[in-house]
RNA sequence: GCUGAUGUAGCUCAGUCGGUAGAGCAGCGCAUUCGUAAUGCGCAGGUCGCCGGUUCGAAUCCGGCCAUCAGCUCCA
């Protein structure tokens, strides 16, 4: 028999004169490296460690150490929780459960649904199990075979998922103790392995992600090669919850909602003046960036909707009623239609375009109950929303430009995407074939231009153009649309838009929608996590707080607090009886930026000791220098 | 909208077997005048989400509704 030569990582080479499998090449090399050993890569795919290997392989054993073996781990322990569920639960059905980015789900059918009060029962079994060692084996076999067992164990879903594999895809299952499930694998090898997991959640999930279906649960959990690499997870989990945009919200008073007004936010003092300091910001740079501001009215007649498509594809979730003449009105979920109506109110040139329009109108949509949030999910919310007018071939330009916007904004607030996806023609679409393909040509012209790190999303544009939506997270880890660019054809020709162009010749324009920060809710809720309150200078509702050390220098104090208003700093002032402790605690729990101690010696010296959020206590200085230096972090922006 | 969970003072949360409501923080008052994350004492604060039912009696048990939370479907 020919020598098989396996190749390592280190450049080093072992051979064989037989067959053999990664777990055997590890404790080959070393049993701490067997013990160690999770899974392997055989010429880069992840497998097993009994893979068999017959011929010359690169190999990498795989340690707890590396994001693949984490990902086998994760995908193991579904398997774990899932024979702890059928031990406890021996009617229960499993669907399928993957693992994710933090963690793993499965989803299962049990009769009555699991609820977090059986997580700690799951979870003794499966520490059970784990202790058993059981050893974790492949078996491959025939489509008939794999439906016979499972059709043995009553296993439904697991029918379902065998007949909606690929016809020539090997059908493999694992099998640990009395359990075993469908599964391309590759798993660890004994559930011995398993040393740190945690069940975090259970909730309903839709069987095969159709709501017409009926829901099994999806328990969801994480586990991690160390315990100590769990608590640390469950520790962050922790301070993101302290990051919540909800909580935040509520331990500043920048916003509030109210079970009478569901999806619907009322904006405080705090709140609003950072909401008025954003949408400023906004309306600055797009006149800078030559749009026209305008407003619109909130209040239609059903005609307009009926014209620009609505009524026959969003109707449901929008606010209808009739007025007292029974004529049919709706509250807008977009601005995109009066803009037609400004476009179409007198004649346009060529030489207006791209013309760009921008509108912060309040908008409505009747989102389902269970999906409210916050104010990442809500009722009534207003858009930096633009809609920009150009020919055809100014289409690429435009959106170039458009990528570079974007960026810089987010980059203003050191923001970034998680994702950036380019979304091609869907199956059903309007318009000619020809000027689709030009548009997503352009799009990616524009998205190399800015090198851009995109996804494609093929066939997932809207039916009336293609677009790109840019993602970022929030910090629980969920990720939310922001910024869209998003191509229209359909809505130019429902509204029969006209230009006349150079050769004194009518013609269609292209509609571009845009937004950067997307609704300027969900934007507030993602900055106040990603700044977790502490908010820069420019947008902190109050920015300074002057502190008295006891009421001897309130004349002082005051004195201050008036010269820091009339040079228009957000000022507030504690000169309560409280010692300077309870003060400094006070403010930085409120996230006031700078908090300025006045004292005996800054009375007397007629300066000020200036304690920064940020950077802690900074000393002492004149007031002119503090003015000086706040006045420049103020204008980091405007 | 669907599945599950939750709803007690402004906030965070106790409240056993059904016997009529409790803490800490915040608030208010008084004392304290203090040097960089909590001074002390006192007072006040509740239609136990709402409606109905069971019961001699309901925060507690049952039903309906509302809202919120975790997801799912959908979406900025």
């Amino acid at each position: 028999m020919a020598e098989i030569r396996i190749q390592l990582p280190d450049g080093s080479t072992k051979t064989f004169d037989r067959p053999v499998t990664p777990g055997e090449v590890a404790a080959s090399i070393g049993s701490g490296l067997a013990r160690a050993a999770l899974a392997a890569k055989v010429n880069g795919r992840v497998v097993d460690l009994d893979h068999p290997i017959t011929e010359d392989t690169e190999l990498e054993i795989l340690t707890s150490k590396s994001p693949e073996a984490l990902e086998v781990l994760r995908h193991s322990c579904t398997h774990l929780m899932a024979q702890a569920v059928k031990r406890l639960h021996p009617e229960a059905m499993l669907e399928d459960g993957p693992p994710t980015e933090e963690g793993f789900w499965y989803d299962i059918r049990t009769d009555p649904p699991l609820t977090p009060e059986d997580f700690p029962a799951i979870e003794k079994e499966m520490r059970s199990i784990a202790k058993e060692a059981l050893p974790i084996e492949r078996q491959e076999l025939s489509r008939e075979e794999a439906y016979r067992i499972f059709k043995e164990r009553g296993e439904k879903y697991k029918l379902d998922l065998i007949e909606r594999i690929p016809e020539d895809d090997t059908i493999s299952t694992y099998r640990q103790g009395e359990f075993i499930d469908l599964c391309r694998g590759p798993h660890v090898p004994h559930t011995g392995v398993f040393k740190a997991f945690k069940l975090l959640s259970v909730a309903g999930a839709y069987w095969k992600g159709d709501a017409e279906n009926e829901q099994l649960c999806r328990i969801k959990g994480t586990a991690f090669p160390t315990k100590q690499e769990l608590d640390a997870y469950l520790q962050m989990l922790e301070e993101a919850k302290r990051r919540d945009h909800r909580r935040v919200g509520r331990e500043l008073e920048l916003f509030m909602h109210h079970e009478w007004a569901p999806g619907e936010i009322f904006w405080l003092p705090k709140g609003h003046l950072m909401y008025r300091q954003l949408s400023r910001m906004m309306s600055d740079l797009c006149r800078q960036e030559g749009y026209d501001e305008v407003f619109t009215p909130l209040l239609f007649k059903a005609d307009l909707f009926k014209v620009s498509g609505h009524w026959e594809h969003y109707r449901e979730d929008m606010f209808l009623f009739d007025d007292k003449d029974e004529n049919q009105f709706a509250l807008k979920p977009m601005n995109c239609p009066s803009h037609m109506l400004i476009f179409r109110e007198k004649k346009r040139s060529y030489r207006e375009l791209p013309m760009r329009i921008h509108d912060q109108g309040v908008l409505h949509r009747n989102e389902a109950s269970g999906t409210l949030s916050g104010l990442t999910r809500v009722r009534q919310f207003c858009q930096d929303d633009a809609h920009i007018f150009l020919a055809q071939e100014q289409i690429e330009d435009e959106i170039t430009a458009l990528i570079g916007l974007v960026k810089r904004v987010y980059d203003l607030f050191d923001m970034q995407f998680s994702k950036v996806c380019l979304s091609t023609r869907p199956e059903s679409y309007l318009g000619e074939k020809e000027s689709w393909d030009q548009a997503e040509k352009a799009l990616s012209n524009a998205i190399e231009k800015n090198q851009l790190d995109c996804t494609i999303n093929e066939g997932d544009g809207a039916f009336y153009g293609p677009k790109i939506d840019f993602i970022v997270r929030d910090c629980l880890g969920r990720e939310w649309q922001t910024a869209t660019i998003q191509l229209d054809y359909q809505l130019p020709a429902r509204f029969e838009l006209k230009f006349i162009n150079r050769n004194n010749e009518e013609e269609m324009p292209v509609v571009v929608h845009r937004a950067i920060f997307g609704s300027f809710e969900r934007f507030f809720a993602i900055l106040i996590e990603h700044y977790g309150g502490n908010f820069p200078v420019w947008l902190a509702p109050e920015q300074v707080r002057v502190l008295t050390i006891s009421e001897k220098h309130e004349g002082y104090a005051q004195e201050v607090y008036e010269q820091l208003q009339s040079n228009g700093i957000r000022a507030e002032k504690d000169f309560s009886a409280e010692k300077i402790g309870a003060k400094i605690r006070e403010g930085r729990m409120k996230r006031v930026p700078y908090l300025l101690v006045v004292g005996e010696k800054e009375a007397s010296s007629r300066t000020l000791s200036v304690r920064s959020q940020q950077k802690g206590d900074l000393g002492s200085m004149p007031l002119g220098s503090f003015l000086e230096w706040i006045n420049r972090e103020k204008s980091a922006v405007f």
